[in-house]
Order: structure tokens, then sequence, then C-alpha cells
RNA sequence: GCGCGCGUAGCUCAGUUGGUUAGAGCAUACGGUUUACAUCCGUAGGGUCAGAGGUUCGAAUCCUCUCGCGCGCACCA
């Protein structure tokens, strides 16, 4: 009799949306500020809106959410909240690109609007993604960087900043740009393999002799200011003092100085206004005149001596005077070299040092303090600390927070053009934009003076590193407003520490002198294969998040997401999707076949846990050790090592083990005690809801589920919200509402734990036995002696009839270890 | 060049303060499964824990050195 049995399936793609949809109605996530529980309270990085979104980003949001998920459960008040970093270059990129504009050549304000209408549609695809993935947000507590509200916050910090002295303008070398037109930080300049020419490049000596440099940027020649050996170097010792003459006819001094490498090139090195930091070095140093070439976008300005570069880009002028010295016979050796340069990092253009007028942070003075404040901020890894502290300690310019730009929050400033005096006014009027204020009146100090605008915009960094201040000031924090500083934790990425971390913290020594957050959990990178990173750049190549989560459910990604430890870069593997998958689907069968046996429970059956049957006490108390273990690593932000304690207690203990024991009882008759069925009844409903509860902060959607399940009359699973086999039993709306399963006593007897290990063992000798004999493990053996110590038996005691019915025997027995084995009869040895 | 991390089964990784015979998943081989399981269960094979030296009764774990990989910083004429 062939009988297709039609089988059961949870889709969890319908499934996901259908909970997504609950908790949003019930406010689930909702953060409570009138609550007494205690605070956990989350720096969410508000993900900058540049383009799409890749695996990345689901890796590292993930890890945070899960620990939001556990702290709830473990009966934290959590405030989990999500902003949008929607300003600044890598926005104004986005939108440039998107629309095919240049922002420059826009009126500001019409450019303005087109990029927040651009980011507020990125705005919906991420929170699309976010919310798709279950993350347990409470969307009430949301903030962008350029609302109004923010750019208020980053100006009154200016100010207060400013008139602390902590903030001052300076016209000097600044990294800069060319291709964005603006000034960078240190922080956002990294390296970048690039092959180039080495060239030598004859001088001539006041004798007639030729001088040979090398160099790389031999455009920079009409900004030569002089040359330098090492004052070590013999070669040259009889012409130091002297001067030469380029091949464009400029004579310059030859100094030296102990920074020149006689090894490299021919010891020899021409110093340009500006080709690197040792050209700053040594024209502050020398006192050498500066003589700028180029424009703040990047071209040449008209020169007598070669008016052929006039306009030109650095590429082009290089060319021209490469095509130029080789006619003159100038050029002596011509070398292919790869060579480290220091590159913007959102567009890789090389970097350029050039004098500009602009705002800066003081940091340089501040290196010790913070230093002493990361050592006060627990670090998840630990050694990410070293991090911070190499950059902090090699920091080599103050924080440069002046962007000529278009699209982020104005400086508030007016410059007397007479006396000089900076007018930043009341922030009563925050948030300003000084370019569009109609009136400006004469300067307030002098009189004399008008008052002119400061242009440029704040680094978005600048209103980032306020996050904790943005959400400590947040309108949704009821009795708490401004109790929320330092807050509990950053989540973030290991690539941003040099900036979100330094700069977060340099905010909380300035306006708070105190550090931002207890906690640092700081990720790795995902990577698709070895070597290949997904990033801001290579844009996570032909892995959707979305497209993943349509074809393998939130719940299976999310899994997959928690395989690696912290901090460390890991790749995607197909493997652990599939592993979450089945993760899943077991909970659900597990859940189908406990709830078909369960109907009639009662949460009430059992008066004391101590009325137990031994073996149910063990798989209730390996349930809450689980917790416990799993807690201990969550607090360490070890969810890896959290999934891996699950899976061993579940997958083990709980399916493989207990569940195929327990069945013994489930199915038989009616010469059971009723207290014998009723303490696996306990056991089973126990057991899985603490299983339920433990992976839920990993996928939350099918243990909701699960929890909401009720096996119908006909013979299926149904789920809904409002009801729910655990669901009303419990008295909670929803899986993440209720308590964190903890150890409550000693259940289990030292003899019986003993006892369930030897069981355990004993039936991994029957099975193998019958794997060997290649029967099922299903298979009847009719009579089965166990041989072994009296006191093996007394242990075992408690597991007779348990035992008897999981290995199918009639009859088990037991002898001493030093009987005579009876024929033709199954003796194990134990 | 400096700093950090890593090197454990064919692959991806666990391995808590040094302590029985180094684990898991996947893959491989064999067998079995339909009263939860798009399966699932069982069994087996598979490791010089990168290498060398040291500390110790005892080292994958601690120390030193070497090699390889990754990352950060510096160099970047």
């Amino acid at each position: 009799m062939e009988r297709e049995k039609t089988k059961e399936i949870y889709n969890a793609q319908e499934r996901e949306g259908y909970w997504q949809k609950f908790w949003e109605r019930e406010g689930i996530n909702e953060f409570d500020p009138e609550s007494s529980r205690q605070l956990f309270t989350i720096d969410t990085p508000p993900p900058t809106i540049s383009g799409a979104l890749h695996l990345g980003h689901v890796f590292s949001y993930t890890q945070a959410e899960v620990i939001a998920r556990y702290r709830r459960l473990a009966g934290f008040n959590v405030r989990y909240p999500m902003g949008f970093d929607n300003n600044g270059l890598p926005t104004e990129r986005l939108v440039e690109k998107e629309k095919k504009i240049k922002g420059r050549a826009l009126p500001l304000a019409e450019f303005v609007r087109v990029c927040l209408e651009v980011t507020d549609l990125y705005k919906e695809q991420y929170k699309n993604l976010w919310k798709s993935l279950g993350l347990s947000i409470d969307w009430r507590l949301e903030y962008s960087s350029i609302s109004r509200e923010a750019q208020r916050l980053a100006q009154t910090v200016f100010k207060e900043l400013f008139e602390k002295g902590a903030i001052y303008q300076k016209e000097a070398i600044a990294l800069y740009c060319p291709t964005c037109s603006t000034s960078v930080a240190q922080a956002e300049v990294e390296d970048n393999e690039e092959t180039s020419v080495f060239y030598d490049i004859a001088f001539t000596g006041v004798d007639g002799d030729e001088l040979i440099i090398s160099t790389t940027r031999p455009e920079l020649l009409p900004a030569c200011e002089a040359v330098f050996v090492h004052p070590d170097d013999e070669r040259y010792a009889m012409m130091v003092g002297k001067t030469v003459t380029t091949p464009l006819q400029r004579t310059v001094p030859i100094l030296v100085d102990d920074k020149v490498s006689m090894e490299k090139g021919t010891g020899a090195v021409m110093c340009c206004t500006y080709g690197d930091e040792t050209d700053v070095y040594w024209v502050r140093k020398h006192n050498l005149p500066e003589r700028i070439i180029l424009t703040l976008n990047g071209k040449f300005i008209h020169l007598e001596e070669i008016p052929e570069i006039s306009s030109k880009s650095i590429r082009e002028a290089r060319n021209i005077i490469v095509a130029l010295l080789r006619e003159r016979g100038a050029i002596k050796k011509e070398q292919q070299i790869c060579h480290a340069v220091g590159v913007h990092e959102r567009c890789d253009t090389p970097i350029e040092f050039l004098p500009t007028k602009q705002w800066f942070v003081k940091i340089l003075e501040k290196k010790d303090d913070l230093i002493r404040a990361g050592e006060r901020i627990q670090w998840y890894p630990s050694y990410m600390r070293k991090r911070y502290e190499e950059w902090v300690s090699g920091l080599k310019w103050d924080w440069c927070i002046s962007r000529e730009r278009f699209f982020g929050v104005p400086i508030p400033v007016f410059v007397c053009d007479s006396c000089e005096y900076v007018y930043i006014p009341d922030e009563t009027v925050f948030p300003i934009d000084p370019k569009l204020e109609a009136e400006i009146s004469a300067c307030p100090k002098c009189g004399k003076g008008g008052l002119i605008p400061e242009k440029s915009v704040l680094d978005t960094w600048f209103t980032s590193s306020l996050t904790p201040d943005i959400n400590n000031t947040s309108p949704m924090n009821g009795k708490l407003a401004g109790k929320l500083y330092p807050m509990s934790m950053r989540p973030q990425g290991h690539d941003i520490i040099r900036t979100w971390v330094v700069y977060s913290i340099v905010m909380g020594l300035y306006r708070h002198q105190d550090i931002p957050w207890h906690e640092l959990m700081i990720s790795g990178h995902i990577l698709l294969q070895k070597g290949e990173k997904i990033s801001k750049k290579t844009g996570g190549g032909a892995v959707k998040p979305e497209e993943l989560i349509r074809t393998h459910s939130a719940d299976a990604i999310r899994y997959a997401m928690y395989g690696a430890s912290l901090g460390r870069d890991a790749f995607y593997e197909e493997q652990e999707v599939k592993k979450g998958k089945k993760l899943i689907v077991k909970l659900y069968n597990a859940g189908k076949l406990i709830l078909s046996n369960l109907q009639d429970f009662e949460t009430d059956s059992i008066r004391s846990e101590s009325e137990l049957e031994a073996i149910d006490r063990w798989i209730i108390a390996r349930s809450r050790a689980t917790a416990t273990e799993m807690a201990r690593a969550f607090e360490h932000y070890e969810y890896s090592r959290a999934r891996l304690a699950f899976e061993d207690f579940f997958w083990r203990d709980f399916c493989d083990n207990y569940l195929e024991i327990v069945k013994g009882r489930l199915w038989s008759d009616e010469s059971l005690s009723n207290a014998q069925r009723a303490s696996a009844h306990y056991a089973l409903y126990h057991a899985y809801l603490n299983a339920l509860t433990m992976i839920s902060p990993f996928i939350p959607h099918i243990t909701e589920e699960m929890y909401h399940a009720e096996f119908s009359d006909g013979g299926v699973i149904v789920s809904r919200t409002d009801s729910g086999f655990f669901a009303t039993r419990e008295g909670q709306k929803s899986i993440h509402c209720i308590s964190w399963p903890v150890v409550k006593a000693d259940i289990l007897t030292e003899n019986e734990a003993r006892g369930v290990e030897l069981m355990l063992a004993t039936i991994a000798e029957i099975r193998k036995y019958k794997s060997i004999q290649h029967m099922t493990m299903g298979a009847r053996l009719s009579s089965v002696i166990l041989k072994g110590k009296t006191e093996q038996r007394n242990l075992l005691h408690p597991f007779w009839n348990d035992l008897t019915f999981v290995i199918r025997a009639e009859v088990l027995s037991f002898q001493d270890e030093n009987s005579i084995d009876v024929p033709d009869t199954l003796t194990i040895r134990i």
C-alpha cells in the first residue's frame, strides 16, 4: 500500500514577512524609556549612503543584532537604533554618478535637493533590507546625519569646541584631493600600489658638472626649491653649499639633510613645493621659499619658463615635461617601478600637498588622553585596541574638518575681512548656512569690516562622531533624556577604527570628559573568496543580499553570518547557509513531533521538578547549562561559540538522543503510568522551549513560528500571531519577550549524571553493533545483556526502561563483568 | 622596516586559565531509514596541530627563532 505523504513544509519566505509585520505592529523591539530594567544601549553605525548594499553590510549588522536580541532576552532594556549617514563626499559621489551631474556645476540648492532625493530613495532600500533580515531595530529611533537636528548638534558642537580653543583655522599645507577639490583628513588617505617611472634627471652645477637627481614627479620640476643630499655622502660633498640649475633653468641651492637616503636613486633628491610630506618638512626646516604651481583643482598655473603645461592636469603635464627633458637630453635613466602612493580613499586620486586655509580640531596634543581613554574601553576582540593606539600615536596632522564641498553640514562661521574676527551666531539660530544668509552685518568687533561667510562644510565624520550624542539627545528618550552617555556598546568594522572610533573618542573627551561607550565590538570583513574583499569599491560582486534572502530566507543567511568569530575576516560559504536551512527544518520537525504529542499538556501538571524522571531532568538541566554557556559567550561577543554550544545541545543531545529515548514513553500504551508520561511531556515542553529561546537571537523567524505553532486536527502545524501552544501557556506575545533560561537548582545528582553518560555510551555501543550488522536502528533485539560492575548497574537503574526501549530490546538484563558469556545472546560490555 | 592577527583532517573552522586517545560540519566510504525530519540516523577512514629549539611530570596551548599568509602603519625623492 503506497501512500504519498503530504509533506508539510515551512515556507520561510512567506512566514518571515508575516512575523516581521507582527513585530512591527506589536512594538516587540521598542525601547521603553520608562522601564527600570538595566539599560543596554547600542551606538549602531549609520551606514553611509554610498551605493548598493552588499553582503558586508549584512555580515556586520547581523553581528550587532544577535547581541541586541540576546540582551533583550536576558532582561535588559535594549536601545537599538538605526541612523543613516546621508551626506558628505561619499554621498555626493553617489549622486553625481547616478544622476550624471556635477555638484560644482549646479546651484547649491538644486544639488542639495537632488542629493536628498537620491539618498531618500537609497534609505528606503537600506531600511527594507534591514527589515527583511529581521533586525530588531526600534525604527522610532531612526536618525539621519543631514537632519536639522543633527546639523544643529554638529554646529553647536563646532561653536562649543571653537570657544574652548579646540578648533582653529589655519593657512597651512593640507592633504588635498584634486579630483574632489577638497582637503581631506589623514584618516581618509590610503596606500595604493601603483606603477610609475623613476626618472634620473641631470641638473647642471656651477662648474658645468652634472648632478643627477631621481624623481617620480618630474612635473614638479618648476617648483623645485632645493636639492638635498645626505651629509655623509662623499659623492656630493664638493657640491654642498653651491647651487645647481634645473633643466628648466631654475637655480637652487644644494643642501644637506639626514632624511635623505643615500641608497635611493642617485642619493640626490629635489625638493619641490610640494611633492610629499618630506618636502613640507624640508621647506619648513630650511626656510625655503614656496612656489605653488598647482591650482586647487589639480591643474597647472601659467609658468613663463614652460607655458605648455598651463592648465594641464598632472598626468598631462608630466608627459609634456618628460618629452621636453628627453629632447634636451636631460633624462639619463628611466626605470619602471611599483611603489605605494597615498591616495584619497574615495576616488583613488593621489593626494597632493597644497597650502589652503582650513579648520582643524586639535588632536595632536590629545594623543595621551586618547590612548588612556582607549584603555578604559573594553575592546572585543581585545587586540583591536592595538590598532587604535598605533594610529593615534602615528598621527601627524590635526583633524582637518573643513571640506570644500556642498552637501554637508555648513561650518557656521563668518570671518571679518578687516580684523579676521571669527563670528559664530548664537546657537538658537542653528542650523544655518552662512552662504545663504541674506543679511550680513558689519563686524561686531571692529565695526569696520564686513563678515564673510565660510563656504566649507564639515567633514562628515564630524557629525558621525557625534552619534552617541545624537542618541543621547533623541526626543524618544523620555525620562532618560541626556542620561545615555556613555553608551553601552558600539559595534563597527575594524577599517574605521582610525576614523569613527578615534573621532568619537575625541568628541567624548572634549564634550563629556568621558569615553563614549563602555564596550567596542569590532567586526571583520566578509570575503567572497581568498583575498577578495567586499567593500564600497568592489560592490560585493555577484552576491546580492536581497536575492540571497529571497532564495534562502533571512534566517538561513543570518545563521551563516555567525560562523566566524568576531573581528575575523570570514568567507561567504554557501555551505553555512545550507547548514542554517537544515537547522530551521530540524527545529520545525522537532516541534511537529513534540506538539503532536503534547496536545493536552498543562504547565502545572508537575508540582516540582524533583518528581521528574532522571533522564527528563537531565535534558532540562542540559538545556539550561547550554543557555548559561551561551550567555557567557554572548557577553564576550563570542556569538559563534554560542552557536556552537547550541548545536551541540540541540542536534546531539536533544534530537539524536533525547527525542529517540523519550519516544518510548510518548508512544507507549496504558502500561505506563501517567506520571511517567507527564514527566516526558514536561521535559519536552521546557527543553524545546528553551532551545527555541536560546537560538532565537540567531534565527528569530522560525523560532517565533514555532512559539506560535499549534498542532491542528488536520495533522498539520498552523502558526498565527494570536495563538500558539507555547504562546498561550507562556502568556507572552512573542518568543522575543520571554526570559533567557537560567539554571535554577541542581536538579540532577552526580550519580544520575554519570548514569546518563553510561546510558548514552551504551546506546552508542548498540548502534555500532547494529551498524556493523547492517541492521536498522529500529531492529528488535530479542535479548541484550549488559556486562559490567554492579556500580554501573546501579547507575543505569533509573534509565532501564528508557534504555530498553531505545535499543529496541525485548529483554535487557545485566550480568556481572566476571560471569561467563551466555551463548547466542548479544552481550555488551559497559 | 615596525605592529597585529593567522597557520589544526581534502575544505571551512572549534579547541576556554597547559592535563586522558586533538574535536565539529561539509566532503569520502559503508550501512540503515518511512509513527518529526525537503530527509534523517548510525558507523568508519582521515591529523608530525607550519618547522626548529626551550620551559614543564605533561605543550596545539607558554617562551625564543625560522618559514608562509593576511591586515594595519611607515617608507613612498
